[in-house]
Parts: C-alpha cells; structure tokens; sequence
DNA sequence: TAAAAATACTCCATAGGTATTTTAT
DNA sequence: ATAAAATACCTATGGAGTATTTTTA
C-alpha cells in the first residue's frame, strides 16, 4: 500500500463523496475513483459502499481509516524528524520538547538545567503548546519528548516515567469568603452562585454542554477567576504564578495531578535517552 | 514520503550497501541509488555518507530507519488489519487475540467465557505465540489485543489494563530436597548445584551469555527441570499444568507477576473495547 | 586495480487529465 | 431529472532497466 493511494482512502472516507474529496486532494474525481477502485482490488476488500447517490463505509473501510490515518501520521512524524534531525548538523535544536504553557514551570527550569549540566548534551528547543496538545505534537513528530499532566492528558501510545505528584487547589477572587479557609472539598466548590467551574475542550475541539464559561488555556482560566466569573481547580505548582488579585485554597479531595515524562515507544535516541534519565533523577 | 522510497531506504540503512539492498528489494542497483537521491532532495536531509567503498547513516538517516521502520510497521499492520475485517464479513473470525502459549490459561478461559456470554458479540480468534512475540505481532497487525505479563513483556506503546497479579513459585523436580519447603527465597535457588536457572533470548533472538540452558518457550522449560538441567521461576498459576514429576514451591521475594490487556492506542473498535470492558469485570 | 556508487540513455507502466456514460434517487 | 460515481480514452511524468563512467580504499 502506498502512502498516496492511503491519503486518498482517508480523504474519502472523512469526506463521504469522491468530488469534495478529490477536490481536497487537489486532482480530478476519475483519477480518484481508480485509485479507490484499485485499493480495492489489490486488498481484496470492498472499503466504500456507494450508489450514484451515497458513498458509506463498510466494516474494512472503518478499519483502515483508522489505522490508515494513525499510519500516515507516523509517515509524516518521520519525515518531520528526520527534517528536524538533518538541522540540527549544522548546529540547530538537537531535540524539541514539548509542555502545556503554564503548567510544570518550575519543574522544567530544573530538568533543563539539569540536563545542561551532563556530558554530551544536544541543544533543546522547548515547545509551548495549548492544554491536551502534547500527545498529538509528539505524535505529529513536531516534538520528542512532552511533559504530560494525568488524569488531564492521555498517555496514549508512549513511554512515560513519573516525575512529581501533587495535589489541586481551588483558585478564587482574592477576598472571597471561601480563602479564609485553610482547605475546601470539592462539594464546597461545584455550584457556587455565580463562580462555575469552566468548560475545557474535547480532544475533537468542541465543548461538553454545561453552565460554565468556555476557556482554552490557563491565561483565559485566570482571566476569567479574577473577573469574578468562574472559578478554578489546579496543580498547586499553579500557586508560585497567581497574580495578587487571586488566591488559592487546597482541595482536599481533588484528584492528584502526576507530571510524567512521554516519548515515543520506539525511540533509540540517546538524548531522549539521556533527557528521561536526568528527568527521573531529579528529586 | 511514499511507502516505496521509504521501504528502499530502510533496506539500504539496513544493508549498507546498494547492490545487496537492490537485490533484497528485487530491483536493479541504480534505480536505488536515484532513488534515495531523490528522498534526500525532497527531504532536504542527507541520509547516507558513501564514497565507492563504504555506506553508514547520517543522524538524519539513523532518524528516518528507526522512524520509517516504525512507519511501515504501521503501514503494514493497517493493510492486515483491513484484511482480516474484510473477512469477517463472510462470518469469519472478528478480532484476533494472542497471548503467550503456556500463560493465563484459566483467566483466558473465564474471558472467552464472559465475553462470548455478551450481547453483540464477535468470534475470538485466539492466536497462540512464543514468549515475549505478543507485542510484535499486535504491533504488525496479526492481532487486535494481546495478554501481556510485566515485567517480562514491554507493554510499549499499548493502551492496556491490568487484570491480575500473582506470585511466583520455584518449579523442581519432584522429590529435590527444596520441595519439602513451605516456601524459598530467590537466593535458595540461584547457584543450585547442576540446577542453573535457564537463559531467555531477548528481544532480538540472542541470547545473553551464562550457565543455565537456553529456552524459547514453556514446554522446554518444564522439559529442562524435568531432565534436572535446570530450575526454573515461574508465575504461580503455571501450577495447575504441572506434570506429576515436577513440584512448585512459592519464591517469596520473586517479583510478582502482573496479567495485562493491551491493545494499539488508536484503536476505536467497538469489540475490542468490548472484550476490555468484560476482562476488567471478570473479578 | 577493483569494488561499488553514480551517470547516461531508453522504455513503458501508470497516475492524472478531459469527455462521456451509467445509475440511483 | 439530476447529482454523482464509473468508464473510455489520451497524455506525460517518472520509475525501472542496461550500459557505462567515476571514485576511492
């Protein structure tokens, strides 16, 4: 199977119709055709059901979606590594880690110092990526490594190793009645009048249904606690970056927040190697 | 990148040499050297350091054989895996699990049982392997989830569940002075005189050097400490296939074994997280 | 000087285009 | 009646072969 006549499948079965497809792709529909036609012959398996009027998937066609599209996702993260690796000859990043924005802030300052600090070491370029993006950049091969929050981010196809723990507190207006306190629960929280708890986007970018706020990332999380309009459950590492404006109160019944470190199963790179060594040794 | 330019190159970084890797691939020398020509153009990227003598790999090549690999890998298994669901149209087998030949036989049992017993159900195919081939061949495609046993199998890039633990016990001949012993440590039965424990080959067929005999599979195993050539660890539940010429004795400070189900990470199909659902209700 | 990669050239398989037909709603 | 996939036919890109040259240990 070809990496085109795969590109081709995945563009019909996402579009449902050989012409939007084929206009996607950039040909004309009759070389499409062919070419679905020919996939078929050659795999021995009907993938499309189609009359002159709908075109749905079979049960094989289902199958190689998904598969053809985790595969042509692995097609391209070589391409963009070996893009990256051929760089870094000429004295570019030797490896690009990826994290979410706000999050482990401290703890990365530590491990690239850390890292700096041994023998026969590469450059790192560090890549700052919205909340739930991690995985993909990884898997996309934009990154070769990425800090990962559990349960926030799914550790879904890597090797990962733990690196810290610690535990979420609530984020509220300075001055709310609840910071008098010296720790909550998360019943003290959940429907408070007027502060919701905000809405995050599925992996798929859309938001569940509910009464909270929608936000992207933890500048509009913030943004929107110090606004009165919602409040807020994080990683207490949150703390050491509030604004005087914000306080924070421990959760005591909040799910534990685990940092790991995440690369992909096959890596034979020794910085990686190196990098996930020092990064397990640090505490 | 297509499949072909990267099957050639994988063959070359894997050969070192153009004329032996044109035959492997079945084509003629040059249109292989036009070829990887042409992949380092598009890619920007030298991958091969040649002079008429010698071949070896750049970094940026050293990145695209073990990325590309790891990509037609992926490629492949998308190929067998649409196959096989082609198949099943015509009432063929559904999903296709493989485990170690000689493990789990009772918690096997009791999931094809609780499975089978499900509404909307498909036909298991149990695939039955050597030890530590589960992943390669959920990796290929031969299978849509595996039984894996940590520590000895890699869970490697699988999502997986666990479903059991357990002890290991000391399997001896019957009738050795040890199998009078309600229990032994690891450090009774390391250095037995004539009983060595037997060496397992790694991941790449090889064996590591020492005393004890070589093995690939259980049944030489068993064969092995029948014979008083050796000793050997192994999880507890291995006692109910026991011959009456062997006995087991618990190992107290043996590592506990952990029974997994693991599955490709990408995997959406309805079955196999059926099939998860029912392993991780069975006790 | 000899083994091996690169180049020169030729050929043809096939991807892709345009025009048209078939088909199911 | 019509939207949409399939077929017919043509073109040309580029992949693969053979013969030869270049290179360096």
């Amino acid at each position: 199977m070809e990496t085109r006549e795969l590109r081709y499948f995945v563009a019909v079965a996402e579009e449902l119709h050989f012409g939007r497809a084929a206009q996607r792709l950039g040909i004309a529909q009759p070389p499409l055709s062919r070419a679905i036609q020919q996939l078929e012959r050659r795999l021995g398996a009907v993938l499309l059901d189609r009359t002159s009027r709908t075109v749905k998937l079979t049960e094989a066609g289902s199958v190689l979606w998904i598969e053809g599209r985790a595969a042509l996702e692995a097609v391209d993260a070589a391409e963009r590594r070996t893009r990256r690796a051929a760089l870094s000859v000429t004295g570019r990043p030797g490896l690009a880690l990826v994290t979410k924005a706000s999050a482990a802030r401290e703890l990365l300052a530590r491990l690239l110092d850390a890292y700096a600090a041994e023998p026969g070491t590469v450059p790192v370029e560090v890549i700052l990526c919205g909340p739930g993006e991690q995985g993909r950049l990884l898997r996309e091969g934009r990154a070769d490594v990425a800090l990962l929050h559990r349960p926030f981010d799914s550790t879904a196809g890597f090797h990962t190793e733990e690196l810290s723990t610690e535990g979420q507190v609530a984020v509220l207006p300075a001055g709310h009645p609840l910071t008098a306190r010296t720790h909550v629960h998360m019943a003290d929280i959940t429907g408070l009048p007027g502060l919701p708890l905000p809405r995050w986007p599925d992996p798929d970018g859309t938001y569940p249904p509910g009464p909270g706020p929608q936000v992207r990332d933890h500048a509009q999380l913030l943004q929107l606690v110090a606004l009165g309009r919602a409040c807020a459950v994080s990683p207490e590492s949150c703390r050491a970056q509030l604004p005087s404006d914000l306080a924070a109160v421990p959760v005591l019944d909040a799910p534990t927040v685990t940092t790991v470190i995440a690369w992909p199963p096959h890596s034979r790179s020794r910085a990686v190697a190196d990098l996930v060594r020092t990064a397990t040794r640090l505490q």
